[in-house]
DNA sequence: ATGTCGCCGAGCCGGCGA
């Protein structure tokens, strides 16, 4: 099974990338980000036409998380438990017996910014929830734009970064911890090839220049650990015409179970 | 390094968030 996350900053100006991209790496699950687009507007005949079930968690302007499957999704929530959020960032259902949460952690904007101490609330309450999901169900992916590069070779010039937001020693531990309560990121046990960067800002030919942050990230709990076949992140979407700044990450498990 | 996007309300630009 290949399950993939892309923040793709605005559904509709992507849509027809999105659905060229589907056709080129066939994904079976899709979780997306910053789909800014209401749950009314939702271009859901897009991924049927394409044979996807889609479910979304939107508002307009800002954030919007959705995943697309090829079959049912089932068992749908919203949000993190217990903690109530304005912002649509956390989305997750079931399919084919697997647990899949698409989820656009808060981007923090600076360290003494107040969307800061936010963003820190809510890995926090990612944490528990993850707690939850797995007790439910151990066979969880936390798919999505965690605004978090974990370590300093996922940085291209970490001591120009070094304690700014995205990268600052709290946000690590934080990260640290939901890894902690019983995840592997798909990606960053990889050395040098496959472990690339996600994000590239759109000012100062960062793209071309390769000056990049690997923020996109898919976690996997233990069971489905022991079955990752593959995985890389698709800078080809980021070479694309008008491209979203991230790349699509997608990875392959051995799933389901023989 | 403040250079780019996408959103919105109200225009044909400016503020906001990333």
């Amino acid at each position: 099974m290949k399950v993939a996350t892309w923040n793709v900053n605005s559904l509709r100006v992507r849509l027809a990338q999105l659905e060229e991209w589907l056709g080129r790496l066939e994904p079976d699950v899709l979780c997306l980000q910053e789909t800014k687009v209401r749950d009314a507007d939702f271009p859901v005949q897009a991924f049927a036409d394409r044979g996807y079930e889609v479910v979304f968690h939107g508002q307009p302007s800002y954030n919007g998380v959705a995943i697309a499957a090829r079959g049912p999704l089932t068992d749908v929530t919203q949000g993190l438990g217990g903690f109530p959020d304005e912002q649509c960032r956390a989305l997750a259902a079931t399919f084919r017996g697997l647990r899949v949460a698409s989820l656009y952690v808060p981007n923090g904007t600076a360290l003494d910014s107040p969307r800061y101490p936010y963003k820190l609330a809510w890995l926090e309450a990612l944490t528990e929830q993850s707690r939850r999901w797995l007790a439910d169900n151990p066979a969880l992916v936390l798919a999505g734009d965690f605004n978090i590069a974990p370590e300093d070779r996922d940085v291209y010039d970490p001591v120009a970064w070094e304690g700014s937001v995205l990268v600052s020693a709290a946000e690590r531990a934080a990260f640290q911890a939901l890894i902690a309560a019983g995840f592997t990121d798909g990606l960053g046990v990889l050395a040098g090839e496959g472990r690339g960067y996600s994000w590239w800002d759109y000012r100062a030919a960062a793209f071309r220049r390769d000056l990049g942050l690997r923020i996109d990230h898919i976690l996997l709990s233990a069971p489905l650990a022991a079955r990752f076949v593959q995985g890389f992140v698709d800078r080809e979407a980021r070479a694309h015409a008008r491209p979203s700044d991230h790349a699509p990450v997608i990875i392959e498990i051995n799933w389901p179970p023989a």
